[in-house]
DNA sequence: CAAAATTTGTTTACAAAGAAACAATCTCCA
DNA sequence: TGGAGATTGTTTCTTTGTAAACAAATTTTG
């Protein structure tokens, strides 16, 4: 007589807990919780601040070479980019060099609010996987970023 | 006189290359592109996959307890069910015991397909991760699961 | 040089996923 | 017992992200 499952400790995952693309997944839907439930005043998206992070530290940066390394599709950045210039965090220009591509920077106003935000994500990120130690929190930052071509 | 940033690999990411939350989003990135890229006839999206797979050792779980483990939102548990319902993949039935709940199960054909895709998936997801060594690939495995809790 | 191919960004249409409100059922306890 | 609150799933609406077709500018190459 088998008994239903009633709660998700029982669930039987088989292989699956060992496959490298659903831990990734359950991973990032943690850090995504956690992030909205800590973000409070600061009301940016995780896309977001990453984007006004890598703007601020490369001014004049293209729509297209922001996407690549954020690995965001140019349809979305497209987007995002006017999402954020509604807000007045960021001005685009058209660089006389090549007439199709768009420079890119932040507003003054939009640099102080990332500096500001910045201080609140990386405190949060330091408390990201709280229940590793130092160590291992330290090997898996070196892990993905070799996995994902970043080391 | 500053260059305008041309190529991806020149972006200052400055401390944002050490965020697991900024990594973890990539690396998943990552693997569903290459998953699409290689998943040829099976045509069974991640999502798909591990649902069915799940029921296939767990015939008869119930909705709410799929989507728990899984961390598939109820409403969207739903529509992934009502999908697989009508391609006569799974069945629901409303137990007795409780005329709220929803015990769902793979129709035999759903079996053997699953069956199939397994041996696909389980394949691929090995190849997951080759610019790693095996040792860091097995390191990255279990950092993961005490990340998410299946430790 | 001029036609062909590529790059860059935008638009439009759509798919995936979450939030909130709801209905039905069940549980708990006064 | 019966009513308040919790659970389960669905519906509706919105957000987030992708795909494909397109336009404009640039690069390549014959």
């Amino acid at each position: 007589m088998d008994m239903p499952i009633r709660t998700a400790d029982e669930v039987d995952l088989d292989r699956l807990n060992s496959a490298l693309g659903f831990l990734m997944r359950l991973a990032q839907l943690k850090i995504y919780e956690r992030f909205f439930e800590e973000v409070g005043e600061h009301n940016l998206k995780p896309g977001e601040f990453s984007v006004l992070w890598v703007i601020l530290h490369n001014p004049g940066i293209r729509q297209s070479v922001l996407g690549q390394r954020l690995m965001i599709k140019r349809a979305h950045m497209t987007k995002l980019i006017r999402a954020l210039e509604d807000q007045n965090l960021v001005s685009r220009k058209i660089p006389d060099g090549d007439r199709r591509a768009v420079e890119i920077t932040l507003t003054p106003e939009a640099v102080t609010r990332v500096r500001k935000a910045s201080q609140w994500f990386f405190s949060y990120e330091a408390s990201v996987g709280a229940n590793l130690t130092a160590g291992e929190r330290q090997q898996l930052t070196a892990l993905l970023q070799k996995f994902v071509g970043l080391g």
